[in-house]
DNA sequence: TCTGGGGTCCTAGGACCC
DNA sequence: TCTGGGGTCCTAGGACCC
């Protein structure tokens, strides 16, 4: 264990919605709720003021319209996320080169492997602790004023303290346990602190009778291994007595590639969930062809209309990233599936993923086979499509994205050649409203405009702070 | 009020091989 | 004729995280 806490876990205070309301001014202390605005959209993230009204991630959106019904609710805008994730995440690096991304907008920094490591090794552990507070708050103020969103940060001797402590300090705080301190901070918590306690785990324990880290902490390991099973037993036994020892990891490869869609109504013919999943394979094809890579196992997603979730998986021969191979290894599983009632989610990924492709005869065989299969289905959804006017399409936001610049989401950037940038604050009806206002503008004005208007086209994200230097 | 999308890791049973 | 143990791979499902 170490005696100087300089592992810190860094995670942006409620970030999307924070980013929303640093470009868009006329949001700032306003509610704001960031997620899936259709009817079957869930919360990504509410602002510190929408959370009043008891608004939070993960929440039915719907739900959320009806706790928080003046809140600001916007399309997740991930390319601007992304590019401020991206600066973060650089700054972290200058703390040290073991940089472990674990989302957009949380990540663990190790300072011993950094330029301030030979220092913090140096020092006594009382001077090391304000060391490292000196550095975090640095790190928390580079931050807001670079990106003028607030982080909050835990240190400590262990990635499981680090992390625990980051929700202490949120919001916009920092908190650090020396250590040493370790099970004297975890004892009265509740076990669902512990990362990787969720909602089944905490059932069982508390089956056992135990609600407190303390109370698990008390328990002999076997205990926890008849309760929890072998790997996971094992693993709450050694992080309620404060133990971990797990590294900080840069940059592990991804182990499976995925796309998946819950449709706004659910699709009842199969026909066209076999042409959904042409769809989905495309853009799985598209996201493992961007990466460089290849996959051996193809696995499908369905959730029916009552919340049933199935998977059903092939394994290949050998890796491929044929759009025509994965799509038909795609349509034979979904064969498998018993589609009565209706599908609201669809999913098609890969697994088992190789660096490069490798071609073989075998995926040329199966790839002609695909082709000829999916153009007689094509020619049979199109004779079913036209025999059948009512199953036009519906628009998702798949189909927002296909269609692209005609339809507006709520918080997209826009460029009006003579307003200049704003941003979709609503549309429907054939009109479209904008606010007129960017990162450093005072808040602007809204004005309305037919949803085909010329002058009138999608933008790239602004920056939030002028480039520095 | 009704439940997203992208991942990781673990378990368990059956097939298959030595 | 009956009976093994262990290892690896594949498949399906579940818990969990952000």
């Amino acid at each position: 264990m170490r005696t100087v806490p300089s592992i810190l876990h860094l995670d942006m205070d409620a970030f999307f919605a924070s980013v929303e309301q640093a470009a868009k001014p006329s949001l700032r202390g306003k509610p704001v709720i960031v997620g899936g605005l259709g009817g079957r959209g869930v919360v990504s993230t509410a602002s510190y003021e929408a959370r009043v009204f008891g608004v939070h991630s993960a929440m039915a959106t719907a739900v959320a319209r009806r706790l928080c019904p003046n809140g600001a609710y916007l399309w997740p805008r991930f390319v601007a996320y992304r590019e401020i994730s991206e600066q973060v995440m650089a700054m972290m690096r200058e703390l040290s080169p073991l940089v472990e991304q674990l989302s957009v907008d949380e990540a663990y920094v190790d300072l011993a492997a950094g330029p301030y490591g030979p220092a913090l090794a140096a020092v006594p552990p009382a001077e090391g602790s304000e060391f490292v507070e000196a550095i975090a708050q640095d790190l928390r103020a580079d931050i807001q004023h670079r990106t003028g969103l607030t982080a909050s940060i835990g240190a400590a001797g262990s990635k499981l303290m680090a992390k625990i402590a980051s929700e202490q300090a949120k919001p916009d705080g920092l908190v650090l346990v020396a250590p040493g301190q370790e099970r004297a901070v975890l004892g009265p918590m509740p076990v669902r602190a512990l990362p990787g306690v969720g909602p089944a785990t905490e059932q069982a324990l508390r089956r056992a009778g135990l609600l407190t880290v303390a109370e698990v902490a008390d328990l002999p390991e076997e205990e926890l291994v008849r309760l929890l099973g072998k790997a996971h037993g094992a693993g709450v036994s050694l992080m309620a007595r404060g133990l971990d020892e797990r590294a900080v990891v840069p940059d592990r490869d991804a182990k499976s590639v995925s796309v998946e869609d819950t449709y706004e109504v659910d699709l009842a013919d199969r026909d066209r969930v076999l042409h959904e999943l042409d769809v989905l394979a495309a853009r799985c094809v598209r996201r493992l062809q961007a990466a460089g890579r290849s996959g051996r196992t193809v696995v499908i997603k369905v959730r029916r209309f009552d919340f049933s979730t199935l998977t059903r998986s092939e394994t290949l021969r050998g890796p491929t990233d044929d759009e025509r191979v994965i799509a038909a290894t795609a349509r034979r599983l979904a064969a498998q599936v018993n589609l009565t009632g209706g599908i609201r989610l669809l999913g098609v990924g890969v697994s088992q993923l190789a660096e490069y492709t490798q071609e073989d005869l075998f995926a040329q065989a199966a790839a002609e086979a695909a082709a000829e299969e999916a153009a007689q289905a094509a020619a049979q959804a199109e004779q079913a499509a036209s025999l059948e006017p009512a199953s036009a399409p519906i628009p998702t936001a798949s189909a927002e994205r296909s269609l692209g610049s005609r339809l507006w989401m709520p918080g997209q950037d826009v460029r009006h050649e003579e307003f200049g940038a704003g941003w979709v604050q609503g549309s429907g009806v054939g009109r479209v409203t904008v606010r007129f206002e960017t990162p450093d503008s005072p808040p602007g004005r809204v004005r309305t405009f037919l949803v085909d208007d010329p002058a009138l086209s999608p933008a790239e994200p602004l920056p939030l702070r002028p480039p520095v230097g």
